[in-house]
DNA sequence: CGTCGGGTTGAGGGTGATCAAAGTTTGTGG
DNA sequence: CCACAAACTTTGATCACCCTCAACCCGACG
């Protein structure tokens, strides 16, 4: 099955993992689903009993604070599996919701459990997973508190760039990001308008181009340089390091 | 000892252990350090080869970023294992410091691979304490895009409120936060001098009086509605739900 | 052909940054 | 225990980045 090949790929990454570990895998009771634009995975509050692979598409994790705007908290690219805490921590404290049509393969937190508990190396894989995640979280943090807007949009990029060719997804540096001008700015914590002005902006240096639903990057040493990209945090061997020097 | 013992008390509300596993935590060779305050524990870059638990005092996760500007991205209390990342991610990603004169407990990476290894469930009470780790970060997140700043300072100091009174750390609405206007505006992301505005505001209105090393909460209750504060995200038995209605 | 979501543009305003300087507390060595 | 330095707090003034509001445009789709 493709979808587990997905998961099992990734997991081989993470740890070592022999002949059973695999078999275990793959044998993992996968109930595909496909998935239109824009609908809610799994809500705030839920007591989610089944976590799920991306398999095709995207799924992005976003929180809404009382103020009713909504911020978003990440992307995930196929291979991820967004809601993997929800393993030991049972009440949702996000929404998860798909960008784009996907395909999701859903499995049992029974089925997983089992998986984990006669499969240490593969429950080790999954913990890497998870660690990965909150260190993407932290990365995140770096990039709306102190980097001017520009260079948050380039972050972005530049984060999702990697991630998506490392699954083999961004190609001739170019890659489906299918999402709206106003969600952009979810993500970034800045306005759409502002959104706007700094893709105008990106676009006339001839640096990138976001359009509705494809990225294109025209120089990506210097989206690099705009960013302050360093790989390190993404901790993915198939990432070759980058690393901007600082400007001092 | 006393430093395995606040750790076993952390792990147990994670998981059910048992006596064996117990027994194990708590024959863990820990070595216990006094490190002054705000001395560096290890830093973005380095690949360590223990991990420790915070026994007395706090704990900051820092990362800098390529403009020079630094971001604290987590505080950390008696019981949490700031680095416990480290474990699978070889090599880290941000700074670790103290804030306060702090005890730590360091363990070999070696000892507690072990321990993983033998009981499944420590394992996953280790695990489970990563994921809430996360899920303060995504809260981080939240705070800093879409707060307004004296909101931001009210949704910090509600949120330590809570973690320290769990650990019996915070009673009487006062605990031990020791450190600087300058740190508590890297923390947040805003200017030292509008942290110093901003805490006048909250000293006026009667609600939190944050000096240098001690917060007293005046008013808890308009503290959490300022800050819009919502425990669930603690995902901490011992934390009495607080969730505050939408002002819509 | 009208509507609707999304993109684009302009004008004005606010939150919080930056700069600068004066107090105040803390700490250290004499 | 005092003297002095260093670090931290406080205050005022100015300014920039980005927000909000408002309007208009465009293409998709019924």
């Amino acid at each position: 099955m493709q979808s587990a090949n997905l998961l099992v790929r990734k997991l081989q990454l993470m740890a070592p993992l022999d002949a059973a570990d695999i078999a275990a895998v793959e044998a993992l009771p996968m109930r595909l689903k496909e998935m239109k634009a824009r609908t809610p995975i799994a809500n705030e509050g839920n007591h989610p009993r089944e976590c799920c692979t991306v398999v095709r598409g995207m799924v992005v994790r976003s929180k809404v604070a009382e103020s009713g705007k909504r911020q978003i908290l990440s992307f995930h690219i196929p291979g991820d599996v967004p809601d993997l805490e929800s393993l030991f921590l049972a009440e949702l404290d996000h929404d998860l919701s798909t960008l784009s049509t996907a395909i999701l393969a859903f499995v049992s937190h029974q089925d997983l459990l089992d998986v984990i508990r006669s499969r240490p190396m593969v429950a080790q894989a999954l913990w890497k997973c998870t660690l990965i995640d909150a260190a993407i979280l932290r990365e995140w943090i770096i990039n709306l508190a102190l980097r001017p807007a520009v260079a948050r949009m380039a972050h972005l990029i530049a984060e999702l760039h990697y991630r998506m060719a490392a699954v083999g997804l961004s190609s001739e540096n170019q890659f489906d990001f299918p999402l709206s001008q106003a969600r952009l700015g979810e993500a970034l914590g800045i306005s759409t308008v502002h959104v706007n002005r700094v893709l105008q902006e990106l676009r006339g240096a001839d640096v990138v181009d976001i359009r509705s639903n494809r990225v294109t990057i025209t120089d990506l040493s210097t989206l690099n340089k705009m960013a302050g990209f360093n790989s390190v945090y993404l901790h993915d061997p198939r990432v070759q390091p980058v690393m901007v020097p600082d400007p001092s």
